[in-house]
DNA sequence: GAGTGGTCTAGACCACGTT
DNA sequence: ACGTGGTCTAGACCACTCT
């Protein structure tokens, strides 16, 4: 018995099915107890049992539908959440001096793939920043990022040489959505420059886009170093 | 006014509360309201604003801590959780035809690197497989994959050629966890030739573990095409 | 010590989709 | 039509942590 007689926490009937569904007591598939049942069962409310049960639903263990009951998903397993922390942050959690250097800041006309990226329409410039992060002195990631100015005019006048872009943003600017695209890239010339790194290494690439509303406020490509690896458990 | 008046839901409160958030009403860091005056002002339970704040704070937008009260975090956007399909429905998703290719299936010695990471004890050979999945006939990813043979005897007798490893895996093998891990690699030899692209192109890498317990049930390599990305909104 | 979030309860009504 | 999950309520007690 999986289930500690006295207890009657969501964890504890949550912990409850979740092995029952690995023991496959319950098996992919199957219909388990409606509400009221596991609730009578555990000796709880049927809110509790609610609790429980819409968790382990958006970890996608479970297949909730109203009147056709609860099942057991036949395909868990389809989400990993990964941690995009601060550069800053992740560097200086590991115990390492994080450095931050602007390589490029000027006014850029960005070409129109940029363009339909950040839905800027006509070719005015913008800010083009790329910045090289540094652990212990060694490369770790190289940022390139357009701010779309006509968004956030106060950008021109940010000095990134005392707050990288990133956290300036994050300070500054108001946001209430992005997305996300990991990508691989064998290193270009100017990457393996940048890097430090042999032309042809394989790097992870990560696109960011940020919004606020319907409007883009910054795009950015972060270009890690050779061997970088992000990780999660679920 | 974001908030319908006559609503009490918690998703109209989380609404309400995004949008105070995005439009800096809040600003990060701040200290808001506490749940029973929130409940007041929104007219409804304290319940259903907690539920509304939880749901922010799983998504990093608030930070709460019990006598400190709630804050808008500092540094929001720090979790992006992305779609891990079967391959074999990402590939019919986009309406194209799927087919899998066993290249090897071999009783295989795993090297020390991998007993560590099967946490298997000893150099007893395990089931090794490689299969090549293809989108319209076109290579679409390269899996090469462990499975722990000493946990799931049963994989001798499976014939993968009538259903892929992983299904098989999924629809045979309780499981309770696992862990990922994506990075980036320049194509070598078999890796260009397998996948049909040139050697030196830089390929996504994820890796992935599943567990049942303590035990590790298979350890698996996904080798995507070129110009493969993953990608998520949050 | 006291204020805040975390949780449980018992009951209720509603939304939805299966039958 | 009806059974199931989805949600709201009002009240209560507890756990944590700041002062």
């Amino acid at each position: 018995m999986s289930a500690p007689a006295g207890r009657k926490t969501w964890q504890a009937v949550q912990a409850a099915v979740r092995a029952r569904i690995s023991r496959r007591d319950w098996k992919p598939g199957a219909l388990i107890p409606h509400e009221a049942e596991l609730a009578q069962e555990f000796g709880c409310s049927r809110g509790t049992v609610n609790r429980a049960l819409r968790g382990l639903a958006e970890d996608g263990l479970l297949e909730r539908r109203r009147r056709a009951g609860t099942r057991v998903a036949l395909n868990p397993q389809r989400r990993a959440a990964f941690a995009i922390p601060l550069i800053r942050d992740e560097i200086e959690g590991k115990g390492q001096q994080f450095a931050a250097r602007i390589l490029t800041r000027e006014m850029r006309r960005p070409p129109p793939d940029v363009q339909a990226r950040l839905r800027v329409a006509g070719a005015a410039p913008i800010l083009w920043l790329e910045t090289l992060y540094t652990a212990d002195g060694a490369p770790y990631v190289f940022e390139a990022r357009w701010i779309n100015t006509h968004a956030v005019p106060r950008a021109l006048d940010a000095d990134f040489t005392v707050i990288s872009p990133n956290e300036w943003l994050v300070r500054e600017v108001p946001f209430d959505s992005g997305d996300f695209t990991v990508s691989a890239m064998a290193a270009d010339g100017r990457s393996a420059a940048v890097l430090g790194c042999a032309e042809g290494a394989g790097l992870l690439v990560l696109d960011r886009r940020t919004q606020h509303g319907a409007q883009i406020i910054t795009s950015v490509r972060l270009v890690f170093h050779p061997g970088y690896r992000m990780h999660t458990r679920s």
